[in-house]
DNA sequence: GCCGAATGCCCAA
DNA sequence: TGGGCCTTCGGCG
């Protein structure tokens, strides 16, 4: 589920729920009961998303840094489980709630350094109201790799991940193989500011719908209609083929026709034949 | 029940 | 570039 709408979702819920509060912790699995231990009725202060990071602040300084990586997920309920359902690495409790983090890749103490060492890693967050462009626009216009790869870079910018890249590039009509330094600055600007109002749209919902659906709420819109390209045989704006070929590891999915390869505007390419 | 894939990322070669 | 890690889930028998 996690790419950045997810985590600065959690953000504002966890802060909403544990900001203030002194939490019960444990690690039902096992994996993290030092830590547990350690945050255990200790006062949350604040959490904080960064890219696909989460920071929890604890009283005394402590710092935890969850990272849900591909599989990692939180579940909310209104009361423990006696029997945790699945291998839960993480559980605080707090009064009329419950929640458990299972499979992520990080989950551990961290001191200041490390945080600071952490969040350096990361290039601008499309979620942050005062991450800038310029920062992401300065890697990507002198790299020679292919926006697709950039895009997952989360040292470029950070919050994108397979879902959102696909939908992101397809929105702009950029093929996923156009090299950064083929990109024309407006539309980095374009990308960007589609990116941003998608991981936006994604925090509000809940959820990914990239695709429109004027009349639904984003809660109604089925699986396999959420998406333009992204796990798509066919284009869901022209029925087109979507190619399906894997970039930076990951599977992309673009559809041949709305993204075509050549990066420079149709304008110019006329005109020059 | 088993197998593969999945919205991520690190590390070794 | 490929394998490993972490866990869940759907498809297949």
């Amino acid at each position: 589920m996690p790419e950045g709408h997810t985590l600065h979702r959690l953000a504002l819920d966890h802060r909403a729920l544990l900001a203030g509060r002194a939490v019960e912790a444990c690690s039902p699995q096992g994996r993290f009961d030092e830590g547990a231990a350690l945050l255990d009725g200790r006062r949350v202060l604040g959490v904080e998303a960064h890219g696909k990071h989460l920071f929890y602040d604890f009283e005394d300084g402590l710092v935890l840094h969850v990272h849900l990586g591909l599989f990692g997920r939180f579940r909310k309920t209104a009361r423990p489980a006696p029997t945790p359902r699945g291998a839960v690495r993480l559980r605080f409790v707090v009064p009329g709630a419950c929640l458990e983090l299972s499979g992520p890749t990080a989950c551990a103490l961290v001191s200041d350094t490390e945080r600071a060492a952490l969040c350096a890693r990361l290039g601008p967050d499309l979620l942050h109201d005062d991450a800038d462009p310029a920062e992401a626009w300065a890697r990507i216009r002198k790299s020679k790799r292919a926006i697709g790869a950039l895009l997952l870079d989360q040292s470029v910018l950070s919050g994108v991940g397979n879902v959102y890249r696909a939908e992101g590039l397809f929105v702009v009509g950029l093929h996923p193989e156009t090299p950064g330094n083929a990109l024309r600055k407006p539309d980095f600007t374009r990308l960007w500011d589609t990116l941003r109002a998608m991981l936006q749209k994604g925090v509000r919902d809940r959820r990914i719908v990239t695709a429109a659906h004027p009349e639904k709420s984003a809660s109604r819109v089925r699986r396999g209609e959420r998406t333009w390209v992204y796990g798509q045989a066919h284009c869901r704006r022209c029925e087109g083929a979507v190619e399906r070929f894997t970039l930076a590891a990951r599977t992309m999915y673009a559809c041949a026709a709305c993204q075509p390869r050549d990066a420079k505007p149709v304008r110019t390419r006329r005109s020059a034949e």
